[in-house]
DNA sequence: CGGGACATGTCCGAAAACGGCGAGTCCGGC
DNA sequence: GCCGGACTCGCCGTTTTCGGACATGTCCCG
């Protein structure tokens, strides 16, 4: 068991579970703010918590509702205290996924430049994919430098549900894109 | 920072210094009982604790009080709700310690065949030598199997300190117990 | 006696492996 | 000629693995 993992594990206060149309999701929190959001059976997945079920507590509460606007297409920034346990370049990192707005998407190179060293990329990547707290940090806002997809820990399907649900331009089959890079990747409007 | 040691910087919950003659003694506790004293300077002091120095606490108020009629020479078994982090082996020799009576030694070998396996002797000695409870929980009463002081966290001066204080029977200087091995090694009373 | 060799649980430091990358190259198809 | 796709290589933080080191004691051998 990894140390953050097993950090939730002490750390978390109170938990509960949410329904959505991409099946139940678990929800942690400690006694600072949101520390978790992992959909059923996703990479990472912090198992069994000791701490009680309370889907009242307040802040959970607040939080199922706000996933519920979401998926219900009421797709607007959510506004939660979090309590993101991890390194201090993880941290760094899923900060920086809080700044990409709904419907847009950046490269892990690019969030690599913001954050850390340029060269990065790889290392964000792993970063990226161990984000605690799935949907409500967007962590499926980054895509290949290229536009493909390249992965999620809930499973690709539910990156890209989401990817749609808010709208986002997806990369398309080649066949739509043949008449100019700009169009096949969409995330960079200037040229520099 | 070990697994056992950072986990008494999250679980500490308030702290205090005592003075004794062997030097400041800091105290710590968690929500379910005592769980730390350690001598300035000693090995594996958790350094400083973010907790609130509390010395009004109840507990540790209790334990000031105890230690100070202790080290006055009152010397008698302590009474105060403990609480020992650490793995399985180490609680199982820790617990192992508190039988001891005050004045009396055990070698780490007599240890290791009362909780462990017999030949877990160094084991022991490792698991002894990182008590987080100095003084009360009595790992000073843990000598080699030849009467050997062998060592202590806290500097060997300390040990025969305590030791002497307990009035134990030390092992003299060789000239003294030339005429025999019984002497020498005066807590094995039986010879089996 | 002295000097190996071995068994034991845990911690610590170093080294290697492992990823949700990205840029560059080369090659085959249309 | 333009892409794709497959392949190689450098990059970087984290996790895992591994080798010693210990507050030892027993046995065996000279």
């Amino acid at each position: 068991m990894s140390r953050v993992t097993d950090s939730i594990h002490t750390a978390c206060t109170a938990q509960c579970t949410v329904d959505s149309p991409l099946g139940p999701v678990l929800l942690a929190r400690t006694a600072n703010g949101l520390a978790g959001a992992w959909f059923e059976g996703q990479k990472h997945h912090p198992g069994v918590l000791a701490a009680p079920v309370r889907p009242d507590d307040p802040l959970l509460a607040q939080t199922t509702e706000q996933l519920q606007r979401y998926f219900a297409g009421d797709v607007l920034a959510f506004e939660l205290a979090l309590d993101l346990l991890g390194t201090a370049f993880q941290k760094s990192v899923w900060g920086a996924l809080l700044a990409i707005p709904a419907g847009s998407t950046r490269s892990y190179g690019d969030i690599a430049r913001d954050t850390a060293t340029a060269t990065a990329g790889r290392a964000v990547g792993a970063a990226v994919g161990r984000n605690p707290v799935s949907v409500i940090v967007p962590c499926h806002r980054v895509v290949g430098s290229d536009g493909s997809l390249t992965g999620y820990a809930g499973g690709l399907e539910r990156k890209v549900a989401l990817l749609q649900l808010e709208g986002a331009q997806l990369r398309r089959a080649r066949v739509e894109t043949s008449l100019g890079t700009a169009l096949s990747n969409p995330r960079r409007a200037e040229p520099n």
